[in-house]
DNA sequence: CGCTCAAGTGTCACAAGTGTCATATTTATG
DNA sequence: CATAAATATGACACTTGTGACACTTGAGCG
């Protein structure tokens, strides 16, 4: 989602919508009208230096959509240890969880932008996984990039259940740094 | 985010607005102003840290969300339904985790007074996830109640590892409550 | 013990921001 | 297309920040 309502704002600030629209009507919020009555967007770069700007607490929704950190959940400790170092020498933050227990709190703790996830795992499925991270608000947005050496139905059924990416073990590093700077482009404000 | 204005915690601790103005002010209550005229917001755990920095009282408000909630990890759902039918008629409130994955996230996200855990689950060792709560400083003080259908040499590996109290499968409903009773006393407000 | 001082807290009135409510309209959903 | 959910608006009530001043508390000292 690339704007904000007044009501996701109103959410996130835990405020009155009333107040959002205020903010936006005297300036302090910069904002937009849609044609119709009026209704406000507000682009999310727009609403993070507001944030900014009165030195208030980023909410954690935005949090993952402004970071570089990866979590990765990987049972193989080689392999997770070879996806941290390249994702590291790209300038990215990363964990990693052993299990899915570690895996969940993780992702709930850790806050990534991006999970990097093993489709097998003993004891967990991680198209369960899969399932769970979109079927939950929390952690709905953020990227899932699929790694296997399963065949091409696994991973197209991944695609299907909302992965963002699939990769093919053994995979090469390039592509991994590609895959993952596509999916967690530098939106950052680039403006003084 | 759950935030608080000053007038919330005027009435929490018992003093004046005007007071907890000046600890904002004065930056022994980390607080941020909204955008108007400058009205103070605290974020909830900042006010928790605060109390505890000053030996101050947990008003009953907070502590009561925090007290009796439970978390039941069992990959067996008519078995987890058990529990949650026993412990919600005993006045907590429960949620169930069926695998690794979703028993970690929820760990973090419901942040439960204390946890049933089931020691054989498919993938994932109990004992394993009782070293993570215990070696997690966020988690370590969440009360553990491990369940097992295993010998008694399993069970005293689990009190060994940090379990708070174990129950062999089957069990009675009322050596439950007894036990989730005894370790969540009714911590009121008892201060003066 | 009484005094003084310093620091923190409560009180008051006013101005300004924020929440609530009902309602009309728009947007999303199926 | 029809229904449900979200949004904008105005009026009004409530809450909050501010400054000035009085009050309380505790410590230090003669």
């Amino acid at each position: 989602m690339k704007t904000l309502t007044t009501g996701d704002i109103a959410k996130m600030c835990d405020v009155n919508l009333r107040t959002v629209i205020r903010w936006i009507d005297r300036g302090a919020l910069k904002g937009f009208k849609l044609p119709g009555r009026g209704n406000n967007r507000v682009r999310v770069e727009d609403f993070v230096s507001f944030l900014q700007e009165h030195d208030m607490p980023l909410p954690a929704e935005l949090a993952g959509e402004n970071n570089r950190r990866v979590l990765i959940i990987d049972d193989e400790a080689a392999v997770a240890r070879s996806i941290a170092r390249i994702l590291r020498s790209a300038g990215y933050e990363t964990e990693a969880a052993m299990d899915g227990f570690q895996g969940g709190s993780m992702l709930v703790k850790f806050q990534p932008a991006l999970v990097t996830l093993d489709l097998r795992m003993p004891g967990i499925s991680g198209y369960d996984v899969l399932k769970f991270i979109r079927s939950t608000p929390e952690t709905a947005h953020i990227k899932v990039v699929v790694l296997s050496a399963l065949d091409q139905q696994a991973l197209q059924r991944a695609l299907d259940e909302g992965a963002d990416a699939v990769l093919s073990k053994p995979f090469d590093n390039q592509a991994l740094t590609d895959v993952v700077e596509r999916l967690l482009p530098v939106a950052t404000t680039e403006l003084a």
